[in-house]
DNA sequence: AGCCTGACTCAAA
DNA sequence: CTTTGAGCCAGGC
Protein backbone atom coordinates (compact mmCIF):
# COMPACT_ATOMS: atom_id res chain seq x y z
CA UNK A 1 0.00 0.00 0.00
CA UNK A 2 1.22 3.21 -1.04
CA UNK A 3 1.35 5.88 2.12
CA UNK A 4 1.21 9.50 1.37
CA UNK A 5 4.78 10.16 1.65
CA UNK A 6 5.61 7.00 -0.85
CA UNK A 7 6.30 9.60 -3.32
CA UNK A 8 9.39 11.02 -1.68
CA UNK A 9 10.49 7.82 -0.65
CA UNK A 10 10.30 6.21 -4.28
CA UNK A 11 12.49 9.52 -5.02
CA UNK A 12 14.99 8.39 -2.31
CA UNK A 13 15.03 5.05 -3.64
CA UNK A 14 15.46 6.16 -7.66
CA UNK A 15 18.46 8.57 -6.70
CA UNK A 16 20.29 5.71 -4.12
CA UNK A 17 20.65 3.38 -7.43
CA UNK A 18 22.24 6.18 -9.93
CA UNK A 19 25.98 4.79 -9.89
CA UNK A 20 28.61 6.78 -9.36
CA UNK A 21 30.14 8.82 -12.14
CA UNK A 22 26.59 9.25 -13.96
CA UNK A 23 23.94 11.67 -13.56
CA UNK A 24 20.31 12.01 -13.91
CA UNK A 25 18.04 15.03 -14.82
CA UNK A 26 15.25 15.47 -12.26
CA UNK A 27 12.61 14.95 -15.44
CA UNK A 28 14.68 11.75 -16.17
CA UNK A 29 13.83 10.30 -12.03
CA UNK A 30 10.42 11.36 -12.67
CA UNK A 31 10.04 9.47 -15.56
CA UNK A 32 11.67 6.28 -13.73
CA UNK A 33 9.01 6.72 -11.26
CA UNK A 34 6.31 6.26 -13.64
CA UNK A 35 5.34 10.09 -13.83
CA UNK A 36 7.07 11.98 -16.76
CA UNK A 37 5.82 15.43 -15.53
CA UNK A 38 7.04 15.18 -12.09
CA UNK A 39 10.42 16.55 -12.07
CA UNK A 40 8.87 19.95 -10.22
CA UNK A 41 8.07 17.63 -7.29
CA UNK A 42 11.53 15.83 -7.54
CA UNK A 43 12.83 18.59 -6.76
CA UNK A 44 10.92 19.57 -3.99
CA UNK A 45 11.36 15.49 -2.13
CA UNK A 46 15.02 15.93 -2.58
CA UNK A 47 15.07 19.51 -1.42
CA UNK A 48 13.29 17.67 1.71
CA UNK A 49 15.78 15.04 1.85
CA UNK A 50 16.94 14.37 5.63
CA UNK A 51 20.23 14.65 6.57
CA UNK A 52 20.22 11.17 7.75
CA UNK A 53 19.57 9.77 4.42
CA UNK A 54 22.10 12.40 3.13
CA UNK A 55 25.23 9.45 3.66
CA UNK A 56 23.39 6.75 1.68
CA UNK A 57 21.15 8.68 -1.36
CA UNK A 58 23.45 10.70 -3.95
CA UNK A 59 21.36 13.64 -3.87
CA UNK A 60 24.26 15.59 -6.01
CA UNK A 61 24.00 13.20 -8.84
CA UNK A 62 20.62 14.62 -10.09
CA UNK A 63 21.06 17.92 -12.27
CA UNK A 64 18.64 20.10 -13.98
CA UNK A 65 18.01 19.70 -17.66
CA UNK A 66 21.07 19.96 -19.86
CA UNK A 67 22.95 19.73 -17.06
CA UNK A 68 23.08 22.56 -15.36
CA UNK A 69 22.92 23.01 -11.64
CA UNK A 70 20.20 24.16 -10.12
CA UNK A 71 20.69 27.56 -8.68
CA UNK A 72 18.21 27.30 -5.78
CA UNK A 73 20.38 25.10 -3.93
CA UNK A 74 21.65 27.65 -2.63
CA UNK A 75 25.26 27.09 -0.82
CA UNK A 76 24.71 23.24 -1.41
CA UNK A 77 25.25 24.26 -4.97
CA UNK A 78 29.51 24.53 -4.59
CA UNK A 79 29.19 21.25 -2.48
CA UNK A 80 27.33 19.39 -5.58
CA UNK A 81 30.33 20.83 -7.92
CA UNK A 82 33.06 19.59 -5.58
CA UNK A 83 31.28 15.81 -5.04
CA UNK A 84 30.64 15.49 -9.15
CA UNK A 85 34.33 16.59 -9.82
CA UNK A 86 35.52 14.29 -7.24
CA UNK A 87 33.90 11.53 -8.71
CA UNK A 88 34.95 12.41 -12.44
CA UNK A 89 31.93 14.18 -13.58
CA UNK A 90 33.27 16.35 -16.66
CA UNK A 91 31.88 20.26 -16.55
CA UNK A 92 31.14 21.66 -19.91
CA UNK A 93 30.16 25.18 -19.70
CA UNK A 94 29.59 25.23 -15.89
CA UNK A 95 27.23 22.19 -16.56
CA UNK A 96 27.22 18.73 -16.41
CA UNK A 97 28.43 17.08 -19.73
CA UNK A 98 25.67 15.02 -20.08
CA UNK A 99 26.51 13.72 -23.83
CA UNK A 100 29.21 11.26 -21.44
CA UNK A 101 27.76 11.00 -18.35
CA UNK A 102 24.13 11.17 -18.72
CA UNK A 103 21.15 8.50 -19.01
CA UNK A 104 19.73 7.57 -22.29
CA UNK A 105 16.60 5.92 -20.53
C1' DA B 1 -12.13 20.62 -2.37
C1' DG B 2 -9.28 25.06 -2.90
C1' DC B 3 -5.01 27.64 -2.69
C1' DC B 4 0.04 28.11 -2.26
C1' DT B 5 4.87 26.69 -2.60
C1' DG B 6 8.94 24.89 -5.11
C1' DA B 7 16.62 21.72 -5.82
C1' DC B 8 11.67 21.59 -12.73
C1' DT B 9 11.05 22.13 -17.95
C1' DC B 10 10.03 23.88 -22.32
C1' DA B 11 8.97 27.48 -25.62
C1' DA B 12 9.05 32.23 -26.84
C1' DA B 13 10.84 36.92 -26.92
C1' DC C 1 22.77 33.86 -23.93
C1' DT C 2 19.18 35.72 -20.36
C1' DT C 3 14.46 36.55 -18.88
C1' DT C 4 9.37 35.42 -18.86
C1' DG C 5 5.36 32.91 -18.65
C1' DA C 6 2.71 28.82 -18.48
C1' DG C 7 2.22 23.88 -17.51
C1' DC C 8 2.83 19.99 -14.25
C1' DC C 9 3.09 17.30 -9.81
C1' DA C 10 2.95 16.15 -4.90
C1' DG C 11 2.49 17.84 -0.23
C1' DG C 12 0.96 20.88 3.49
C1' DC C 13 -2.88 23.88 5.40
Amino acid sequence: MERKRGFDVRVYEAVRRIPRGRVLTYGQVARRLGSPRAARAVGWALRRLPERLGRSVPWHRVVGSGGRLSTRAGPGVEIQRRLLLAEGIRFRAGSVDLTRHGAHS
